[in-house]
DNA sequence: CTGAAAGCGCTTACAG
DNA sequence: CTGAAAGCGCTTACAG
C-alpha cells in the first residue's frame, strides 16, 4: 500500500510538508505543491482512515441507528436512510448503517471505539431508551423524530400538528365540513408513535374550533389489510366527503379502493395524504399530500451533526427541536365538495 | 477517553498482557485474566477502532455498494441491505452503506483509505464497471447479482433460469397450458438487469418442451401503472388461466386487480409470483412465491467475503458463482385450472 | 506465564 | 516556507 512516505520520497520532501501540503493546513510554495499533486495521483495515494483517525480522533463515518420495527410500512423508511447517506457523503462523511435489535449496546460499542464521530438516530419513540445512553456518550447526535423529552440532543421532524390544522384548514376552506382521519396502527401509537396522535390532536382541535367533524380512526399498515380498512371506513361515514391520510399503506391502496367503488378524487371525495415525493412517486400516487420531507430532514439532522463534530455548531449552543413546517404538494385531488 | 493502558494499570499487569488477555492470543493465568476482566468491565473499556485497525489491517467494516436505479421498486432493496448488515453484524463487522452516484470512485476511495476490509456490491448489472474497478483492489468483494463475465469475485444469486422452469413445471403438472408471464419492465433488462431474461429465457424453453404456451411481457414497476398492465395483459389473453409475475411491483398490485375483475385465485387464476417472505408480509400476498431469498443470498455473500477477509476461504480458491435454488412457498394461489 | 519495545501511518507542535 | 520528532492507541515479535 502507498503510504505518505512513499508520496514524500517520490515529491522530494518531508512527510509532514506532504501532510500540509494535502490539508492545506500551512502554506506550501507552488513548486512544491505541484510536485507533490503530482506525486499523489501518480501514485495513487490516499491517507489510511485508520491511521488519520488515531492521530486527529476523527473518522469521518456517522452511525446510521435505524429501527424496523412491526407494524411499520418499511418502504417509507428507505427514504430517510438515503436522504442521511447522500447528505452525509456530500460534507465528506460515510455512514455506518445500525440495525443491531439493540440500539443501546451499539452505541456504547461504537462510542467506545471512537468508530463514529457523530450518532443519527431514526424512528424515535415518545420513550426512546436509546436517547437515555446516548447522554452519557462524548459524540454528538441528532435524531429524526420527536421524543417526549427534549433538550438532550437536536432533534428534527416534521411539524405534525401543524400537519393537522393544514389539512383541516385546507378542507374546510374548500366548504368540507365532515372528514374521516385514517392513522397509522394503534400499536404504533402504543409503542411510541407520538406523530401518529401529534396529527390526529391538533386535526381534531382544528376541527371543533371550525365546527368541521373529522372521524378519526386506525388503519393497518399492511397491504392489502389497509385496503379492506379504507372500505369500512367509506362504508361507515357515507357523508364524508374529505379522507386525511396519515398512513402510507393506505395512501398505496387508495387508487384501487377508489376505484373500485367507483369513485373518483376529487369529484366525489378531495383526499389529502401525508407521505414523500419518492413515495408518490414509487406507487403513482394522484393525491395531494403534505411531504414527509424525509430527504430535507435526514439533511437538516445531519448537517447540524456535523456543525456540532466540526464545531461549526458551538458546544455551548443548546441542543434544538426544529419542527419543519409542512408543505402540501397539490396533486390534483381536492376541491370543493360534490354538490356545493 | 480509557485506554488499555488504564486498564493495564488498573488490573496491575502491562499494556501487552492486557491485549493477550482480550485477544486469546495467549495463555494468561487465571487470577490476571480475572483482574483484566475486571478493570475492563469497571473503566468500560473497548479498544479505540482505529488503532486497532493501524495495527492489524483490519477494521472489522464492510462497504456495501447499493444502486437505486429508475425503474425498479425500491421497497424490494430493502430486504437485501437488512440482510447483509444484520449477517455483517452476527460476524462481528459493521457495514458502511455507500449510495454515492460514481460507484466506482467510492469503492477506489474506500479501497484506498483502508477504510473498509471488503466489498459487497447489490444490484450488479449484466456489464458492470464496478468489476472492473474491483480488480484492480486489494480488498475481496462478494457480489449480489449476476454479472455477464464471471471469476473475478465470488458472485450469489438465485438461479433465475431454474426459477423460471419451476413455475412452467409446476403450472404443467396442475394441468394449465397457457400462461402468462409479466417481467419487470424493458428499461431494466435494457440496463443490464439480466435476471429478467433468465428468468423468462428458461420458463419459454421449457414450455416449448412441455407443449404449454407462455405469453411473456413486460410491466411497469410503478402502482398504479402495473395494475393497468395487469388489467390489460388478462383482457388479451382471456384463456390463459396460470399468472407467472417476475415483477414484485405486480405482484402487489396483483389482489386488487384480482378482485376488481372478479376473479379469484386459484379459483379462476392460479398464480406463481418472485418475491421475498418479507415483502410478502408487508403487502399480506396471499400468493404462492418463489422465495427471492434475499436474506439467504445476503447471508451467503456476507458469509464468503468475512471468508476471504479472515483467510477462512484460501486466497488459492478461485471466485465462486453460487446460484441458489428456487423454492417455492405455496400460499394456496395454486390449482388446476378451472373447469377440469 | 509476563513485560519492554518496536511499529502501524498519520498529524502537529516545535524549531529553524 | 520546510523538516525532524513526538505522539495517537493499539498489536506482536522478541526476550525472559
Amino acid at each position: 500500500m502507498v503510504t505518505i512516505g512513499d508520496v514524500a520520497r517520490e515529491a522530494g520532501v518531508s512527510r509532514s510538508t506532504v501532510s500540509y501540503a494535502l490539508s492545506g493546513k500551512r502554506p506550501i510554495s507552488p513548486v512544491v505543491k505541484e510536485r507533490i499533486q503530482t506525486a499523489v495521483e501518480e501514485l495513487g495515494y490516499t491517507a489510511n482512515a485508520g491511521a488519520k483517525a488515531l492521530a486527529t480522533s476523527r473518522t469521518h463515518v456517522l452511525a446510521l441507528l435505524a429501527r424496523f420495527l412491526d407494524d411499520e410500512f418499511a418502504p417509507a423508511m428507505l427514504e430517510y436512510i438515503l436522504g442521511v447517506t447522500d447528505h452525509a457523503r456530500s460534507l465528506g462523511y460515510d455512514t455506518l448503517m445500525v440495525t443491531e435489535e439493540d440500539g443501546v449496546r451499539a452505541l456504547q460499542r461504537l462510542s467506545r471505539s471512537r468508530k463514529v464521530d457523530g450518532f443519527l438516530l431514526l424512528n424515535v419513540s415518545e420513550e426512546d431508551e436509546r436517547l437515555d445512553a446516548l447522554v452519557k456518550v462524548s459524540q454528538p447526535a441528532s435524531t429524526v423524530g420527536l421524543p417526549g423529552r427534549t433538550g438532550d440532543v437536536d432533534i428534527f421532524d416534521l411539524d405534525f400538528a401543524a400537519a393537522g390544522r393544514l389539512m383541516v384548514d385546507r378542507m374546510h376552506d374548500l366548504g368540507h365540513r365532515e372528514l374521516v382521519l385514517v392513522s397509522q396502527p394503534e400499536h404504533v401509537v402504543a409503542r411510541g408513535g407520538a406523530y401518529v396522535w401529534r396529527l390526529a390532536d391538533a386535526a381534531c382541535e382544528r376541527a371543533t374550533q371550525l365546527g368541521v367533524t373529522v372521524h378519526a380512526c386506525f388503519g393497518s399498515s399492511s397491504q392489502p389489510a389497509i385496503g379492506e380498512d379504507l372500505h369500512e371506513v367509506l362504508d361507515t361515514h357515507p357523508n364524508a366527503t374529505g379522507l386525511l391520510l396519515n398512513n402510507e399503506a393506505a395512501a398505496a391502496a387508495l387508487p384501487n379502493v377508489l376505484w373500485s367503488r367507483g369513485l373518483r378524487a376529487p369529484e366525489d371525495l378531495s383526499v389529502i395524504g401525508r407521505y414523500s415525493d419518492d413515495f408518490a412517486r414509487t406507487f403513482s400516487l394522484p393525491f395531494s399530500a403534505i411531504d414527509s420531507a424525509a430527504d430535507e430532514l435526514g439533511r437538516a439532522a445531519v448537517d447540524r451533526l456535523v456543525g456540532r463534530i466540526t464545531g461549526r455548531v458551538s458546544d455551548e449552543a443548546p441542543p434544538g427541536v426544529e419542527l419543519l413546517a409542512p408543505t402540501l404538494t397539490d396533486r390534483g385531488s381536492l376541491a370543493a365538495p360534490p354538490g356545493r
